[in-house]
DNA sequence: TTCAAGAATGTTTGCGTAAACATAGCGAGA
DNA sequence: TCTCGCTATGTTTACGCAAACATTCTTGAA
């Protein structure tokens, strides 16, 4: 046994003492990177001096600006977040609370806030939740006030709890990317009304005497909003509009209602809450021996990838969920940036996106 | 106009160096909560004893200790991150880089990987990278050394650049998700040859002379590693294997292929090697009116959600990326342990969803 | 020529924490 | 009884940075 082999073996025998502090202490060493004091050494100035430079303040002589910098580059200097952090007590830090992260919705809605925070130099904070309720919100929000974030984003699946029940963070800038009003919270949504109306007139348009609404969950205020403007839009068109049979957003319950829809011969084109429920709908319908578009038109609200291959390709509202995520940061950044933290509804709009699978009514 | 108002007004109106400092100034003040000097005054202890309360040692007194917990709750102490941080170096917080975060796959491990890190006391830097070169490798890896994050979990899309190109962290802790090996770091990735077994020896055991297969992008290792599971399937049957077509992964290239091999009459089975590609090319199978599973049979390879919904219902590969993401957060912690960052590649099993879309012959 | 005003730069200090070191107190064995 | 050695606790210090304040130098007007 050699010398390296007795220590290595020491690690896991003798005192803990020793173990603990050589290996931490050790990385940590390595870990760090050169210093503003190093920098400072390097260039011949003092370090307030390599302070100002990399803060881009204007106050330095261009000749010893450019001495600092060499020396940076040339050390390969980054500044210490942490040391910034707890001089400046702003972590450039912005968490995102969500509850669901396999929605399409959500992913790209997160895929923009990430993008847009990092252009802004801000870091993203992801927690999701599985378990909505009051508790497991109020402890992600410990978290990121644990984690000194500087602001938070709040993607609420609002059908799953009773608003009441949250806590909001009280001292932290907030966005709330929900559609439903009065969190006291800016909010950024899609323009629900708009999407709906768009698939209604367009199957109004078409010749359809009637249309069927597949509801989202009564509990979400998108849902809602939806049927409330599909009910609108057929109200205007001096049309009464049918019962509401409601899906809980997934594919399966969209089957559900669609072959209870199906099997009714009056049916004649559907407009579903979301692209999922429309799929499940559509698979009920190919089960029901029903032709879409031919017997049957289908519209659906989202505009997921998969949607143009669907069988029939599907015609759908296009949500920009890149807007809403980019402006949800916009938002944010204002408040934590100290301005109004204007407790508005901003609205993205929506598009209607036609392809196979509706037409106008065989009759 | 009260005194307030003016103050107000001075905000837009006066010296910016005042409006800036002052709400700043307050808001940092206001954030940051008790210290733990405060509980140790409340506490009547020295920082230190709170500091190892805090930390959880033992050679604290149980009265003591008491004492010092009462005063942390009355007073809502919460210790601060970037303090500890800058005194440890460690900011208990992993990077993840991940390359696309609309597929399936990835956001399914990026919430397992969120969960694990969470569960284990450490915070999700998320980076979505969209234009992989290694300039924006670099530069996400360089954001996240700036951040101080103690490890880094890169999800890998390897199909879309050589992988020679990669520059990896040197002296930071990492783990890949992705099926090249090589890189010099821990490796996550399901077993793709199983998968591609599976769905191949399902066909044949169905009776099936021959299966043709839809590749994924030649570049992806994981495209490339079911590809030559299939082919040594196929094989090992005495079966030689057909020229493979390529797609990207997408519905489209799915959509092109399937009508490709939709058009040969002795086409009767196919295993695409993604859901998204199978259902693609099973629109192409209907547009030619070849059903499903009567004329030709189809299985894909993930598992999602929809794919229960898709007409007719997808047999397919399920992978359990929770168990990916799991398992890297795993590896990764025992890397930043300091545990022999053992260079191996670990694999996760895969699942046969038997469903509509695969049956006998029908000759 | 003198000095005030301002620009460039340096020095001191403290953010909150925890390691390192110091001290006090107490029990066991000589 | 007197150490020795342990445990519980306190004190000092440094992590890296940037505000606040201090100093030096430059410039131009009186």
């Amino acid at each position: 046994m050699n010398i390296q082999e007795d220590a290595a073996d020491g690690v896991s025998l003798a005192s803990t003492s020793h173990t603990s502090d050589s290996p931490s202490v050790r990385s940590a060493r390595a870990a760090r990177g050169p210093s503003i004091g190093d920098v400072a050494r390097a260039a011949g100035v003092s370090a307030q001096t390599v302070s100002r430079v990399s803060n881009g303040l204007t106050n330095v002589e261009e000749k010893t600006k450019q001495r600092v910098l060499d020396a940076m580059k040339q050390l390969g200097y980054r500044p210490n977040r942490a040391a910034r952090a707890l001089k400046s007590g702003q972590f450039k830090s912005i968490g995102v609370i969500m509850f669901n992260l396999s929605t399409y919705g959500n992913r790209r809605t997160l895929d923009a806030i990430a993008t847009a925070a990092s252009q802004a130099g801000y870091s993203v904070n992801l927690i999701p939740l599985h378990d909505p309720t009051t508790g497991t919100v109020t402890g992600a929000y410990n978290r990121l006030k644990e984690q000194d974030v500087d602001g938070v984003v709040i993607i609420f699946e609002a059908h799953l709890f009773d608003r009441a029940d949250i806590t909001l963070p009280e001292d932290l800038p907030a966005v709330v990317i929900d559609s439903s009003p009065g969190y006291g919270y800016p909010m950024v949504d899609t323009d629900q009304a708009e999407g709906a109306r768009f698939a209604t007139e367009h199957l109004l348009d078409l010749g359809h005497q009637q249309v069927w609404h597949i509801g989202g969950p009564v509990s979400s205020f998108s849902a809602r909003h939806r049927e409330e403007s599909w009910r609108r839009t057929l109200d205007e068109a001096g049309i009464e509009a049918p019962t509401v049979l409601h899906g809980d957003w997934s594919t399966e319950s969209g089957y559900q209602v669609g072959m209870e829809l199906g099997r009714d011969r009056e049916v004649t084109a559907i407009f579903a809450a979301n692209d999922q429920m429309a799929l499940g709908a559509m698979r009920a319908l190919h089960e029901l021996g029903r032709l879409i578009p031919d017997d049957v038109s289908v519209v659906g609200f989202d505009d997921l990838e998969e949607s143009t291959s669907f069988w029939p390709p599907l015609t759908t509202i296009r949500q920009d969920f890149l807007a809403v995520g980019r402006l949800s940061i916009e938002k944010l950044l204002q408040q934590i940036a100290g301005n109004t933290p204007a407790s508005v509804v901003t609205t993205v709009p929506t598009r209607l996106m036609v392809r196979k699978s509706t037409a106008a009514p065989a009759g």
